[in-house]
DNA sequence: ATTCCAACGAAACATGGGTTAAAGCCGATC
DNA sequence: GATCGGCTTTAACCCATGTTTCGTTGGAAT
């Protein structure tokens, strides 16, 4: 991807790269950093569909779809690159290896979605949770950042809640119960630890091969 | 796409087109009656993450995705055309306008998807049943089964709970509660009559835009 | 018509998670 | 090394939703 012609940018915690109805007019590949996709309902609370990492491309939808249907923000500092919507859009076309990882990197997107409504509809707060701080490991692993023993969480307690479909307070004494359950430990706030991965993963339920890490890859950028 | 190679079959209700963890050889498109996707969780809590009508494809992911990551049932009983996998993935690179549609089908789908994490997340059972409500009414009238002010579902209060992440208990009291207020009439069990659409729209926080239907439906079939 | 069974409806009770509010903590900044 | 503001932690209380149970209904089969 960075093959194209592209702009590298540098932006600051709490950015946006875009926002829901917004047409936006490039693509955003996070070169470092963390953003965050989100929808707001009424009454004003906030959803967050999605965590995103160095190496994955944000907004790939926009490039077929006219209008955002949510916003993707930074959640922390970090650079982007943002390559020309027509320029995404042609090497799809022209190179058929290119139009298949962006298919599958839609196939895969909609897969985490899948497991994520799963995890909000049907898993209780502590499941939820420890569901989540495995998947982030795992991501973490795989983009190399991180070993899933012990990394940093770059999101606050609020954040998670909003990621879960919990408010903070929730999560603030459900964390506490995982803690003391010897699942996790915290170092310090935004770092944490994982006592037991197996029993974490039980927990949460999780299975990763809805992530379908294995089968695709050919890494898009 | 029906006029690549394909067998029309008829199923019975409760029928599985697929199930979790299933390679699968064909695509399945679906030419009358109606299918659900779903996940089941930990403690055997099921999630439905979509409802498929007639004209959709229920699982193009599995034509680049090597295995399921749910299950595809018939919620009714008829009929669906299978797709040999090798045929749809010819077609997709051979044709341009046609991998084009597939990968905006993937993104659309992935679009609801989001939509559904925020319902479920973030909306109380009312709002998420009113707005569950609003889509299947759109999107029968879209796909030319049917009019908004008044419709069959297809489906008993429990599968409804299992779209909505709540009880059938609860789906029961708050469809109640949604009839008192005038909101949906019930002639007979699973057929409903919309009392009040733009109360409806409103109490559900719908907005179609999600549902990105301008931009794209050069219908798949 | 009668039977049967799945789905609906309703009541009584239990509880997980929400709400509100206040106090502590910690890292950044001056 | 004092101040400040965002985040975390705790506590008390409340309510939306879950659980259990059982009675009712209505459409399909005979």
């Amino acid at each position: 991807m960075l093959a194209l012609p592209h702009v590298v940018k540098a932006v600051e915690q709490h950015h946006y790269i875009h926002r829901e109805r917004d047409r936006s007019s490039h693509a955003c590949l996070i070169l470092s950093g963390y953003a965050i996709r989100h929808k707001i309902v009424a009454g004003g609370h906030r959803q967050i569909v999605a965590i995103q990492m160095k190496g994955e491309i944000v907004d790939l939808q926009n490039v077929l779809l006219d209008y955002a249907d949510h916003s993707v923000q930074m959640l922390t500092r970090g650079e982007v690159a943002l390559i020309p919507r027509e320029e995404v859009n042609r090497v799809a076309f022209e190179r058929p290896s290119v139009g298949r990882a962006m298919w599958l990197d839609a196939l895969v997107d909609a897969s985490i979605f899948r497991e994520c409504i799963a995890n909000v509809g049907r898993r209780d707060a502590r499941s939820r949770i420890a569901h989540v701080l495995c998947e982030f490991a795992l991501r973490l692993k795989v983009a190399g950042l991180g070993e899933p023993s012990g990394y940093r969480l770059p999101m606050t307690q609020e954040q998670l809640g909003d990621v879960t479909g919990l408010t903070s307070v929730h999560v603030n004494r459900t964390m506490k119960l995982l803690e003391a359950d010897g699942l996790i430990e915290r170092l310090s706030p935004r770092s944490i630890m994982i006592g037991d991965w197996k029993k974490l993963v039980e927990v949460g339920d999780f299975d990763d091969s809805y992530l379908h890490l294995k089968e695709n890859e050919p890494a898009l950028s």
